[in-house]
DNA sequence: CGACCTATTGAGCATCTTCAACATTCGTGG
DNA sequence: CCACGAATGTTGAAGATGCTCAATAGGTCG
């Protein structure tokens, strides 16, 4: 059971860093506090004060920051054995909304009980911190796509890394992945239209690359959508901390 | 002398955690290990494993990612007191490039040396992370700015920020400040052309709101250019970490 | 059924890019 | 001290990319 909630983050985590029983062990009592919330509303609010942070379970989250003129601009995406607001714990605004794409389950962290983890099995915190540098690492590129690709290239892109991280959750292959999101989470994370985001789509399937349809991915041609996104996953590949 | 190096520094943790006599003789420790670099050869390299990182003295630096294709794409600007590469010692790559704009200075803080101030003064580790963080939250507005600003308000918004942040270390102010970057520097911050970036310029000139020339920015109308890029410095001014 | 959310497509338009030419500044060597 | 070249800044014109507005269709859920 509670096996079954911690797999995708020890999965995740396991993929770069050796755990021990005993550290696998700490990270599953971390899993204890489990809570279900229902699609669209907010987890943490902009500006919110917060102490608990969410190792999410099941389902997708994305992260958002609301402009004054009504539109917003989503910063990232969430998937099973992400860990959410991690940041908020160790500072205590949140600069930045939290909201689930569909009902999710996350497990509550309190601020202590992460502390006292950290404490007690130190390689957790590496691995842990090497995790949210990693969530940065996809932050920087997201902004670098957002600067110098064009809206063909970002898309591509954009599917190929949430195929690549649902793969190492075993939640997806090279030849596709369930996804529930809408066009318009497309498009408020690549900064397009929502009408744009549908062309871009239509092409990339005419052209037989993917196929993006009844909330699913398909990769078509996997190569060819590689090279037009000029992927290179080493920002999401890198190897763990060093672990003396 | 060493007072002199490390006051950008001191003076912006300073500004949001009160240090102590004790604090501050540890961070100017820090800062013995003095060195200049000439602008345009990179201190890090993309890509490249690196155990060491710096503390900005004097200068303007930026960080920056390389695209297959040639182009590039400035992630942030640091400014004296900006510390520089404090991922790739948490980590062991780099998955940017950091490059002087100008000939600076940098003390250079050797892993060890970090770890064990860190140790020493747990405030001060706080007051660093703090500083990450804020770097970080800086990141995500860059990011939010390309997905879902004009190129005008970009770059107001961009003038705006630098100013924030020069003024706390006491290198600007209201009125503007000396600016030593290009307009291919801006163009590729802001994910422009270089000649866009001259044409909106020149429009914010005409308009009243800034004057970029001869190395300086202008402020002639700063509540002006306030509205039009709706900046909210909230994300600069955040109170500083719990320090309990 | 009706309301609402999501997806789809067309037409016209705004923003920003590219290409090209030219001006200006600045450092360097003659 | 001047001449030259390189880097930076400036401007015009043409074109591409992506947006807005608008209309329509399918799907789901109460």
């Amino acid at each position: 059971m509670a096996i079954n909630i911690s797999d995708a983050f020890a999965r995740k985590l396991g993929a770069f860093v050796a755990l021990s029983a005993t550290e696998l062990d700490v990270l599953s009592r971390l899993h204890r506090r489990r809570r279900t919330f229902v699609a669209g509303r907010d987890l943490v609010h902009q500006g919110q004060s917060e102490q608990a942070a969410y190792i999410l379970a099941s389902g997708w989250v994305c992260s958002y920051k609301s402009q004054p003129d009504g539109s917003r601009q989503i910063i990232d995406f969430q998937i099973p054995g992400d860990f959410l607001g991690l940041r908020s714990i160790l500072l205590h605004t949140s600069d930045h909304g939290i909201q689930p794409i569909v009902e999710i389950e996350a497990a509550e962290v309190r601020k202590q009980d992460l502390l006292d983890a950290f404490a007690h099995t130190p390689r957790l915190a590496t691995a842990v911190l090497w995790a949210a540098s990693r969530d940065e690492a996809m932050v920087v590129e997201h902004l670098v796509g957002l600067g110098r690709r064009s809206a063909m290239e970002r898309m591509a892109h954009m599917l190929l890394e949430l195929g690549a991280r649902l793969a190492l959750v075993g939640m997806g292959n090279k030849t596709g992945y369930d996804c529930p999101l809408t066009q318009y989470h497309l498009a408020d994370a690549l900064g397009l239209s929502a009408v744009h985001v549908n062309r871009v789509l239509r092409q990339l399937r005419e052209e037989g690359l993917v196929t993006f349809q009844g909330g699913h991915v398909a990769f078509n041609d996997y190569p060819g959508l590689v090279a037009l996104a000029e992927f290179d996953p080493t920002y999401l590949d890198q190897v763990g901390p060093l672990l003396d």
